[in-house]
RNA sequence: CGCGGGGUGGAGCAGUCCGGUAGCUCGUUGGGCUCAUAACCCAAAGGUCGCAGGUUCAAAUCCUGCCCCCGCAA
């Protein structure tokens, strides 16, 4: 056993030569991916490529992304941060110049051109966060959950001039726990996306890997969201709203108003019933009990959705029987609702 | 100097405008009730009121400065 493996490592590192690979990836999902590609004696990173530092937080400082930070912890580089691929001249010159064997992507943020595609002599991989052609584009983690699928996955694959559309090389798998949210989900995705990454990279040079077309009447997509989907309606079924609880963490995240104040809601649960519930307002206010706030919803208020964590304005998430009880009032008798701005007008 | 909310026993809050004994709902601990309990009853412990300075006979409360947490916006 140990013999063999020996082996296979001299043959490899005969038979691989040293890879020369920029990185192209800018958010906390491409992190361990990158840690992955720099702890591989095979790779060498010639070049990081990520966003620019852009505003962010309170206050409006300007901060680096994840990809960046990491990068100079690590010592590589060196790193670039154009405005736009597409059309940054020098950029594009000094990429070309790196002579890179593969370029690679993950979570990037931006849409490379052909004439970028073009420059690596083995191409350009992108892993992607589903199992294609399931779920193109930009929130496919986000998806699979608002969707209510039972598994999803990670696809390596060739990218072209569309959106997630190039020839697939390999695909992990891993089945979505139903109490998992979509940020528990990427962080279990991000762990795998190095060692799929490495695999598909020593398959593309030694030819043992053959890309396979994406069969397009299978696709399905994964568009961007946005902070208005923030809002819940309470009128939606208990198991709806709780897709989106789970799907948008932590980004936009779900929110509903409460005394004209924003409250966001982090994790919620659905109560097993054998009779249905008596009809209420949506979204009103129920009971409380140490495990949480119970909320009417459903298209007739039948329905219920425990919720467990929630974060009013102003305030760190808490326990929703801890925000209940800031209240001080019972509930039964005052009606009190969860409310959507738009449904607030009529 | 982008806008705004907040820091009070372990948790969530009230009290601050109008200075005058530290309060509520929980939790914890002990006891009781009960076949039993996450239920109920009784009791107890636990707080330099974010920090520093100032005003005052007296400051959680008024004045000044600072630290920290968070919502919005980007």
């Amino acid at each position: 056993m140990l013999e063999g493996m020996n082996d296979s490592c001299n043959l490899k590192s005969h038979i691989h030569p040293t890879m020369r690979v920029v990185f192209f990836g800018t958010p906390q999902f491409a992190v361990p991916t990158l840690e992955a590609l720099a702890g591989d004696p095979h790779i060498e990173i010639v070049g990081i490529v990520t966003q620019p530092d852009r505003p962010s937080g309170r206050g409006q400082k300007l901060t680096p992304p994840p990809v960046k930070h990491i990068a100079e912890v690590l010592h590589l580089g060196p790193i670039f941060q154009p405005l736009k691929v597409r059309t940054d001249e020098a950029f594009l010159n000094q990429l070309d110049a790196l002579k890179a064997d593969f370029f690679v992507t993950i979570a990037f943020g931006q849409i490379l051109p052909q004439r970028l595609l073009d420059m690596p002599r083995l191409g350009t991989v992108n892993v992607h966060a589903s199992l294609l052609p399931k779920l193109r584009g930009a929130n496919p983690i986000q998806w699979a959950i608002l969707n209510g699928l039972s598994e999803t996955g990670l696809t390596t694959m060739l990218t072209d001039a569309g959106v997630d559309t190039g020839a697939m090389l390999l695909k992990t798998t891993v089945s979505i726990d139903p109490s998992e949210n979509a940020q528990m989900l990427a962080e279990r995705l991000a762990t795998l996306g190095g060692p799929l990454l490495l695999q598909t990279l020593s398959g593309l040079e030694n030819g043992s890997l053959k890309p396979l077309p994406q069969e397009d009447t299978l696709a399905s997509h994964a568009p961007k969201l946005s902070k208005q989907e923030a809002w819940l309606d309470w009128s939606q079924p208990a198991e709806v709203l709780l897709r989106k609880i789970r799907g948008q963490q932590p980004w936009p995240g779900t929110q509903s108003l409460f005394d004209n104040q924003p409250l966001k809601i982090f994790e919620a649960h659905l109560l097993p019933s054998d009779q249905p519930y008596e009809a209420a307002m949506a979204g009103e206010l129920l009971e409380a009990s140490k495990f949480g706030v119970m909320i009417a919803c459903g298209a007739t208020g039948k329905e219920r959705l425990m919720l467990t964590t929630v974060q009013p304005a102003g305030k760190k998430p808490m326990p929703a029987s801890d925000w209940l009880r800031g209240l001080g009032q019972p509930l039964q008798a005052s009606r009190r609702c969860l409310s959507a701005p738009d449904l607030a007008e009529t």
